[in-house]
RNA sequence: GCGCCCGUAGCUCAGCUGGAUAGAGCGUCGGACUUCGAAUCCGAAGGCCGGGCGUUCAAGUCGCCCCGGGCGUGCCA
């Protein structure tokens, strides 16, 4: 409905303009938005404002004349200048209540748009393989993974996938870890690496590697033992967080490994292009990527002085890879702490001659982790984190998803155990299934009494005449509108936020007037109503990963 | 020092590319179950949107400067 308002407006300037109404010129870009008051009607729009300004006119005259060029529209109940010059608009109560059969009959897919034809590739937790996720990675696992889902729904063709940074100094320090504990494990000395991974994660990791290898491993020399041990707990901790992530729902099409990319060659040969193109230069034994030339703060190494390269250099030879595939955008989520990072990244994909907006980082802020209000750290080195897996056993994935996307992404957010546990007001994730529970609840006793869920192309709407059941119906009716907006604005919190006051909305209503034992016409056009807006909470949830109980 | 994020009710946060009288929840106080599920509802109190200057018809929203908090600033990943 929004659109065709802005479709209309957009025709209503055209002919003002050629009746010679309003002088010619380019129309600035205008919002068609939902007005804070309901005395205002159901969309607003600033057009006349924004014109006003560049015309030099003033706003309720260009108003009045954009007015006069609006093209017939059925659905429009009435339209009205207000306040400075904005022009509302009244849409017909059949609109809304239309929209109710709509949302039964299409059930799963009310609020799904037409396939856009554009492929992207969200990746994200990308962890690294070196101990178990943390809650700080729970919270960018439900945000990716909703956000995948919205973006699917939105139209979009999508890929999720995950960069196993299984390369480097941490592996290494990984591989000593867990090899210090194995010796202990058989009883021997051992030094535990001063910078080690702590966690009694590692002592896991350990036992497992003694029960595939035995003994056998302290026969070999020390460089070749930590190899071998480093590749076998990566894969055994890289399996902890599939099961983590399959846990928590969290679904990926693709692992990619770092270390593919220096076995196939693809980061040696992405270093030569950028030499050709004279990017790249030595200084202090190192050679430096000129990313300021591309809007970073300063040059960056690509290969140490001692000959290894840096992570950097493999991720340009990922980005490469992932430019290469196709996707029309790669969406990338991080943690804020790799904020530093995106500028240097956006340099080097502009330099190897792709635009930088064809990806877009998203950085997701920690989470702290309260218990009754109080801190729990959550450092891997030290050995004290808050499990990912802890936290969903203790809350639930439900509580623990539905937390995790109630703020924005770049908002910290604090996530308190005990609250999170509570099933009571205090928690939105059950006041929004109670309100679909209670709905399905409505269905079986509808049922126990004979009365079955109505036709929704045959049933007579008419008796729905309250004002809350016109903002019901207009609730249903925009979930289509919010999936968009979410989408465009690759935040799926909104979703969490609208169905919380729908849910809110239709308790209210609940406790207000009763959907059974009413006139037959009247229980049957509520019901119609009731059963749109479970539709509509399924939906809701499903895009955030949240399951829709029929009963609690 | 420099860069990024944040600062809105006692607490946690919304506020859509600048729009009309700044909104929720929790907490506090007071009410509602012989009627479709009280994991619910109804009502009340609560604000100089961190501070200042600027941009304009219009600023919580944009710009600059301060204050406060977090993070980053490696030839680590």
């Amino acid at each position: 409905m929004r659109e065709r308002i802005s479709e209309a407006l957009r025709e209503a300037y055209r002919r003002a303009v050629a009746s010679g109404n309003l002088p010619d010129g380019e129309l600035p870009s205008f919002t068609v938005e939902y007005p804070p008051d309901e005395s205002f009607g159901d969309y607003a729009s600033n057009i006349a404002l924004v014109l006003a300004s560049s015309l030099r006119m003033r706003p309720r005259d260009v108003a009045q004349r954009i007015l006069e060029g609006m093209p017939e529209e059925p659905l429009i109940e009435r339209v009205e200048i207000a306040g400075p010059g904005f022009i509302n608009f009244f849409i017909k109560d059949s609109l809304w209540f239309e929209e109710l059969r709509k949302a039964c009959l299409m059930g799963r897919s009310y609020g799904r748009c037409e396939n856009n034809g554009k492929r992207v590739l969200v990746e994200f937790v990308s962890a690294n393989p070196t101990g178990p996720l943390h809650i700080g990675h729970g919270r960018i696992a439900a945000f990716g993974d909703a956000l995948s889902r919205l973006l699917e729904w939105a139209g979009w063709e999508v890929e999720r996938e995950y960069y196993i940074n299984d390369v480097g100094t941490q592996m290494e320090v990984l591989g000593r870890s867990v090899l210090a504990r194995y010796r202990e494990l058989l009883g021997l000395e051992a030094e535990f690496p001063e910078d080690g991974y702590r966690g009694d994660y590692i002592t896991d990791v350990a036992k497992e590697i003694l029960k595939r290898y035995g003994r056998r491993l302290l026969e070999l020399p020390e460089g070749e033992a930590v190899g071998i041990v480093s590749k076998e707990a990566r894969d055994i901790i890289l399996n902890w967080i599939r099961e983590e992530l399959s846990l928590f729902r969290v679904r990926f099409d693709r692992f990619f490994s770092e270390a593919s990319l220096y076995e196939n060659g693809k980061v040696d040969r992405v270093l030569e292009e950028l030499e050709s193109r004279g990017l790249l230069y030595r200084d202090e034994g190192a050679i430096w990527f000129s990313s300021s030339s591309f809007g970073d703060e300063k040059d960056r190494v690509v290969v140490r002085a001692s000959g290894a390269k840096t992570y950097f250099a493999s991720d340009i030879a990922y980005h490469l890879d992932k430019l290469s595939r196709g996707y029309d955008l790669l969406v990338n989520i991080w943690g804020a702490d790799h904020h530093g990072y995106v500028k240097r990244l956006e340099a080097a994909i502009q330099a190897l001659g792709h635009p930088k907006e064809r990806l877009k980082v998203i950085l997701v802020q920690l989470v702290n982790l309260l218990r009754h209000g109080k801190r729990v750290s959550m450092s891997t080195r030290a050995g004290e984190f808050a499990a990912l897996r802890d936290v969903i056993g203790e809350v639930g994935v439900d509580a623990s998803r539905f937390f995790l996307l109630l703020r924005r992404a770049e908002s910290p957010l604090d996530f308190d155990l005990e609250v999170a546990k509570v099933k009571g007001e205090e928690n939105p994730v059950y006041y929004v299934q109670y309100a679909h529970a209670r709905i399905s609840s409505i269905f079986k006793k509808a049922k126990e009494r004979g009365v079955g869920l109505p036709d929704p192309e045959q049933v007579d709407l008419s008796p729905l005449t309250l004002p809350e059941e016109r903002s019901l119906a207009k609730a249903v009716g925009t979930f289509p509108e919010l999936v968009q907006d979410a989408s465009s604005n690759f935040e799926p919190h909104p979703i969490s936020t609208y169905l919380i006051s729908l849910a809110r909305s239709f308790h209210s209503y609940y406790n207000k007037h009763r959907v059974l034992g009413q006139k037959r016409e009247l229980t049957e056009a509520r019901l119609l109503l009731a059963w749109a807006i479970k539709e509509v909470i399924r939906n809701g949830l499903e895009i955030l990963g949240v399951e829709a109980p029929e009963e609690m």
